[in-house]
DNA sequence: GAATTCAACTACGTATACATTAAAAGGAGA
DNA sequence: TCTCCTTTTAATGTATACGTAGTTGAATTC
């Protein structure tokens, strides 16, 4: 456990701040925000707060309107499903890349104990545990993908299937059939069966995805 | 031919212009740059340079170093991988996605005219206007793809193809084979072949990359 | 000669002031 | 009452001022 370090200047603070407020449902979808109104808020003048909502912006998070303030991007199922879609093709990529990559058991320690996080999550229905250790179960795997930026695009991206999770997190029935996955994924990246491994995740990817505009789409979300 | 119009506000000004200047190289890699040296030259103040800049960034051109100016990135090889990987995975998936959308004939004429731009290009040797033609091809399939995000994300990777092509366009060798993947990926589309389509084009971006990753290396591109 | 300390410099981060211009409000005319 | 034009408002876009901290280079010490 490390402590998150406090920010070093307003701008990343600005950036943090906003993000987890966006995350959260504090600054709620499609809401409006003058800069001044957040410079305020935060406690600090426009300049940094227009910085961070500039990289707010670029990862999808709000849309700068001119002299309309912010705004906070909806959630909208056709969205998940662009998000979806993109996390399916990186994932499996990641999934591929780390069963060519030779790892040993060992290297797949990380992965092996989010999966077992889930189960013991599954096992106390906590919801909350297990959206975290699935959180940490895919964080992994980009990360032994070892591309850079596939790591980051699927963070930015987390980011946004969080705020969706956030939604509809009471409405979900407990995700029983991701575990058979996750161990199945573990055994083709073990074995170095790359192409088993992509299509692996993608089916299970993809399962998740009808899950959720499923959710969504109950929940009156509107489709764009 | 519609006029790119001028920016509305320094900013944007400051983004096109300074993109432009790393892309054609007038900014070179790993050069480094003080706000207010650039600010100078493009005739404004610190404040929309700034805010360029962390754009910049977020697209992956360069990087924010206080105090040391910002760093254009350099072009190693190990970047283009990973660009190529994500490119690869990305318009595959729009390839399968542009042909279950069941487009006609007509729906792919852009797609059409594009690969015939190459073929002439191709006939008079002319490696800038294939160029040209490659990158509205490509462009024109993520379109047809339909996801929104992913156009967004492969049109800011090829942004670093293109400074990668930039640096090889006389080293590489006429891209004859190319062609033949274009139209039959083209009746792959047509005829709805989704997965088919997804493979033609997973093994056309495969083939690009090692034929770009070759000539980095033989021009002796650092690898990181 | 190498290392360390100190002082000056300077680039950045942030606040603030100001110009611009889109939007809203208000008024005149039909 | 509706529409169109004018006026006013206010939020943004940009410039600028300034404090601070990181960097550099010189001076001092070992």
């Amino acid at each position: 456990m490390t402590e998150p370090d406090r920010p070093k200047t307003s701008t990343a603070a600005a950036l943090n701040r906003l993000r987890e407020m966006i995350l959260s449902g504090e600054l709620s979808a499609q809401s409006d925000h003058l800069e001044a109104e957040l410079a305020t808020r935060l406690g600090m003048s426009r300049t940094p707060v227009r910085e961070a909502t500039l990289v707010l912006q670029g990862m999808g998070l709000l849309e700068v309107r001119p002299r309309k303030g912010v705004r906070i991007k909806p959630i909208t199922i056709r969205d998940m499903e662009e998000v979806y879609e993109i996390l399916t093709e990186l994932e499996s990529l990641a999934a591929a890349r780390a069963a060519a990559a030779g790892y040993s058991a060992d290297d797949l320690r990380a992965l092996k104990e989010a999966t077992e996080e889930m189960d013991a999550a599954l096992a106390r229905e906590d919801r909350a545990a297990w959206a975290a250790a699935d959180e940490a179960y895919h964080t992994e795997l980009v990360r032994l993908g070892g591309n850079s930026r596939v790591i980051g695009i699927v963070q930015m991206y987390n980011d946004q299937v969080r705020r969706a999770r956030a939604a509809t997190l009471d409405a979900r029935p407990l995700p029983t059939a991701s575990n058979a996955d996750h161990r199945a994924l573990y055994e083709a990246i073990l074995t170095g069966d790359a192409e088993g491994a992509r299509e692996i995740h993608r089916r299970h990817r993809i399962a998740a995805r009808k899950l959720l505009t499923a959710i969504l789409s109950d929940l009156g979300q509107p489709y764009v």
